[in-house]
DNA sequence: AAAAACTACGAAAACCTTTTCGTAAATTGC
DNA sequence: GCAATTTACGAAAAGGTTTTCGTAGTTTTT
């Protein structure tokens, strides 16, 4: 079962190849009566257009690549959901290449990217991205590129995150107002920057609130995960006691991780330490008891995502010079039982 | 910043095109001179081949589609992940499509990665799909197919799955070891034959130990979320107060939605009700009581596939006939505080 | 009736790579 | 020194689509 092409039903017509492709193509020189029997024929030998030539004509795939670092993740997977039917809408395809948190695989898929000549890329980068240089080829190639939630400062281009700073403020104010004064921070690996704004909020917060920030209350969670969250518990209970209020945590795992040590050890939440987490993982209102979060709209940040990638990649078509968008998606603060 | 053609290299060279391919492709009648100069050039320009060109006459495209329900669950991202990373070792791309359980989006799915050229499909069927001819046509075109996880029985094609009978009657046995004897099965979607087979080794494992089948201790948890996992208890105590032993469920989620009720209603689990589990998601070890469950291996599904497809498609290549495989991924059960 | 305009089609180039086949020139064999 | 082989390269076709340009043939204008 080989597929049809222009050729064979030029030959079957009697017509060239070029009246063929004017026909299907809706060209004003082709008459109607030859449109029709194209069109006729087409559809009963379902012709579709080889996409490779296709391409190889246009420069363009229909396809658009994204790199993630990881997929078992609620938050991406969420994001990827949202790419996925937003791109299927628009009938592009999605390449899905994970960096597993390798800056130099990374680099590596990039590469593979732009040789595969995708019309656009997407891109949250891996914690251990210190170099940009693969992403300035991407624009130096002049392929659409959209950074969101990891995204790098200083690199032209669009980007979408959250406001990582105000968010993790807004979480530890809210501590605050419900008077709790010793809050322990469970911070994100040092690198990335929305690791590093949400660890500025929180500073900022209690600073504007006069309380001393004091660094043995910061526990470092590199890999954000349900352990990381454990053991720091462990920790800060050793370190401190129970002369913590609250815990304020880089993610929902680790707060998770948190609650699930305090419990074994039963130390009462929200009574004894409040914990307060982030991202709103569906599970934080089912474990006991529920976590209070940071709504981070994973869906909301992939549509606009690509959204403003297919705008770049539209612009970029019709030959306007893009203008790089920066949007900040809004975050809510969800109030559960542990704080 | 347009990439580099071999003819631009064959001008710069003053070779013709025919001998700079040779050169890059390693063809014994070029001399090592001229192959040392195209390599010094081709290195410094940093020429990579178009690969819509290479497509266009190979007929191949170095991607794989995959096909599956849905990206947010725990046990597809997994799956994906272990694609992910098989794929990437064999510098193939991956183009992903979810069909939201929409057996209409599966259909124009396909359709469009034939369309599109890939080399070989990997799929696991939307609840929905009652129909094949979607994977007959894949079959047709003579692309390698590979099914797992939600199989077609009848389809012909290489096929990757667990036992889903056995793994729930092994599940079901060891509860009536445990001495139960009303043992509740909530059920998943009535479609899907994973869905069928683990109803089948519940029914059977009733009937092997003389223990009479009765249906009204089976509820639908059709789609097997948090939320049909609390509803189905609910009903349950309802129906049959706690005269019912125990449960065995079609997914961890819809179990923890089980525990859930039971722990707001103060039954004790596993003392009152045990609870049994499948798919073996990370939460289950972190949940109060911890739930027992059935390890599905997700990654080894994932690396038996795709390597199963590779398979296929050197075959294809070399031109020997296919034979399809048949893969059972072996299970586990996980014993833990619910049973 | 000649000039201008329009209609409907085809030839051909371009996109880029790969591979087969042909052939000069250089080398070997006798 | 001539024939046979080897070496090293190039021409050209094929893969399929799209679009520009050219042109017969027909219709309209003056």
């Amino acid at each position: 079962m080989t597929k049809t092409t222009l050729k064979e039903i030029a030959d079957i017509l009697d017509l060239s190849i070029s009246t063929v492709s004017k026909a299907l193509k809706g060209y004003p020189d082709v008459s109607q009566q030859t449109k029709k029997r194209v069109l006729e024929l087409t559809e009963s030998l379902s012709y579709t257009p080889n996409t490779f030539a296709q391409s190889l004509r246009s420069r363009t795939s229909k396809t658009i690549g994204v790199i993630i670092p990881a997929m078992v993740h609620y938050f991406f997977s969420n994001i990827i959901d949202a790419i996925l039917r937003e791109a299927e809408s628009r009938d592009y395809m999605v390449i899905l290449m994970q960096s597993n948190e390798d800056a130099q695989l990374e680099k590596k898929q990039v590469d593979l990217l732009l040789k595969k000549g995708v019309d656009g890329i997407l891109m949250s980068l891996s914690n251990k991205t210190h170099n940009f240089e693969h992403l300035q080829k991407i624009i130096d190639y002049n392929i659409p590129l959209v950074l969101f939630d990891k995204i790098a400062k200083l690199v032209p281009c669009s980007k979408v995150t959250i406001d990582d700073i105000k968010a993790s403020y807004d979480a530890v104010q809210f501590l605050i107002n419900k008077g709790h004064q010793r809050i322990a921070y469970f911070r994100g690996d040092l690198n990335p920057q929305n690791s590093i704004d949400r660890f500025l909020g929180y500073k900022k917060a209690l600073e504007d609130n006069d309380i001393a920030f004091d660094p043995s209350l910061v526990y470092l969670c590199p890999d954000a995960d349900f352990k990381d969250g454990y053991t720091a518990a462990e920790k800060l209970i050793n370190d401190h006691g129970t002369s913590i209020d609250a815990v304020h945590s880089i993610t929902d795992l680790t707060a998770i991780g948190a609650i699930n040590y305090f419990n074994k050890k039963n130390i009462r939440i929200p009574e004894d330490i409040a914990v307060l987490g982030f991202s709103n993982w569906f599970m934080s209102s089912i474990i006991t008891p529920t976590l209070s979060s940071v709504e981070q709209n994973a869906g909301k940040m992939g549509e606009e995502s690509i959204r403003i990638l297919f705008d770049e990649m539209d612009s970029k078509q019709k030959g306007i010079t893009i203008k790089h968008q920066k949007i900040v998606i809004d975050t809510q603060l969800v109030l559960r039982n542990s704080c």
